[in-house]
DNA sequence: AAGTAGTTTAAACAAGCGTTTAAAATAACG
DNA sequence: CGTTATTTTAAACGCTTGTTTAAACTACTT
């Protein structure tokens, strides 16, 4: 295996776990067993590396997405249910594509939420603007009496409910083992988040004074 | 204003805005116009301020939420929207408290849930767990029909949903000055995240496999 | 007024950070 | 084979981190 995937590899799992800022080039580089200059060497810098974490999976998912939210829209009157199922089968083939790919992506997305002042959410929004777009739209068919604003408030609450379970599911995990003696996988959590988002966005319009 | 208190007030403003990894001692008492030692003498340590800033919060909050969530248990047959509406009022508290108390307050808890490997969790739930038993009694009382289980689940997220808005409100609510021409305050984030959260827990119970 | 306890101060500590350097090792190519 | 390119390496860079030290200063008590 290169250099380069090596250093991704054990970037990946560290970010996931301990965060941007709570993780060390040396940590890095200890765990991928290569020389820590080789992080700056093949990547310019620390947060290059972190925009290639995140490249190498949204380069795999979003399409992906793309496609599947596209369909929905193809229904001819789609549920929320349907809008957020969409995301079940792109968000499990990470895990084909790398051991706990779907779990440490999900994590990953936590951390560049609240980790290093906003950046990664630019580049999230700037660099894969289709994936919101086609969210928006699927949305927009399944419950259209959703006022923009709305909608706004209500998929931020969404990414919100999403992004911190998972960035806090491997505790879930342990939890449920303890209390309820069940085995869950990360396909677990995501089957029992849908539920509760879809309800959460398709809430009666509120009343405003 | 005592030593302790200005590093107590700088500490929460900066942590709140750059998490715990984020801020070091020496912006804090730049911030707070004293020596860097004095973190150390008056709290011993980074952790321990740490602490001490989320207990100023926790005990002004905590006993006025357990008897908000107490008078919900009263009502004859109370609903979702009772029990996190109980939020609004101590929430809302925090902020004659402190300039900012709940917005801080309520990023702080969102920091604390991802940054330092869940250390704050823990001191959470087993210094105030009054808080959260009561909590879990409302909702029982609003929907028996959820089991041990799903409530669990739906507890989580909602934790979830709520910390992660909060923890980015001051991104939301530029967002929403920029797009919609609103000027928000964090009470209008907790009325409008109060459907959405009580539409999440009160889901239809999915069927089991 | 002297002495003591509490507090503040400047300075230094060792350790860790991301990044850079220049030499050594490896690979690729004419 | 010899000569470029590319990659890897060990060492050091300057800087920041949390914490400690010991002296200076303040306030209160006897």
């Amino acid at each position: 295996m290169s250099t380069k995937n090596k250093i991704l590899d054990a970037a990946e799992t560290l970010f996931a776990n301990k965060g941007f800022n709570g993780t060390s080039l040396r940590e890095i580089t200890g765990q991928a067993d290569v020389n820590l200059a080789a992080v700056n060497y093949h990547f310019g810098s620390k947060k290059e590396l972190i925009k290639a974490v995140m490249s190498r999976y949204m380069n795999e998912l979003s399409p992906r997405l793309e496609s599947a939210l596209r369909q929905v829209c193809e229904i001819e009157s789609p549920s929320l249910i349907n809008v957020f199922s969409a995301f079940i089968e792109p968000l499990l083939s990470l895990n084909k594509f790398k051991n706990n790919g779907t779990s440490n992506f999900l994590q990953l997305l936590g951390r560049g939420y609240t980790d290093s002042q906003g950046f990664l959410r630019w580049f999230l929004t700037t660099q894969y603007p289709g994936v919101i777009d086609n969210f928006v739209l699927a949305v927009q068919k399944a419950y259209p009496e959703l006022s923009a604003e709305e909608m706004f408030w209500r998929l931020h609450f969404t990414m919100g409910t999403v992004v911190f379970t998972m960035s806090s599911s491997d505790a879930l995990i342990d939890i449920a083992k303890s209390d309820f003696d069940r085995d869950l996988q990360i396909s677990d959590v995501i089957r029992n988040v849908i539920p509760y988002v879809a309800a959460g966005v398709g809430a009666p319009m509120p009343l405003r004074n």
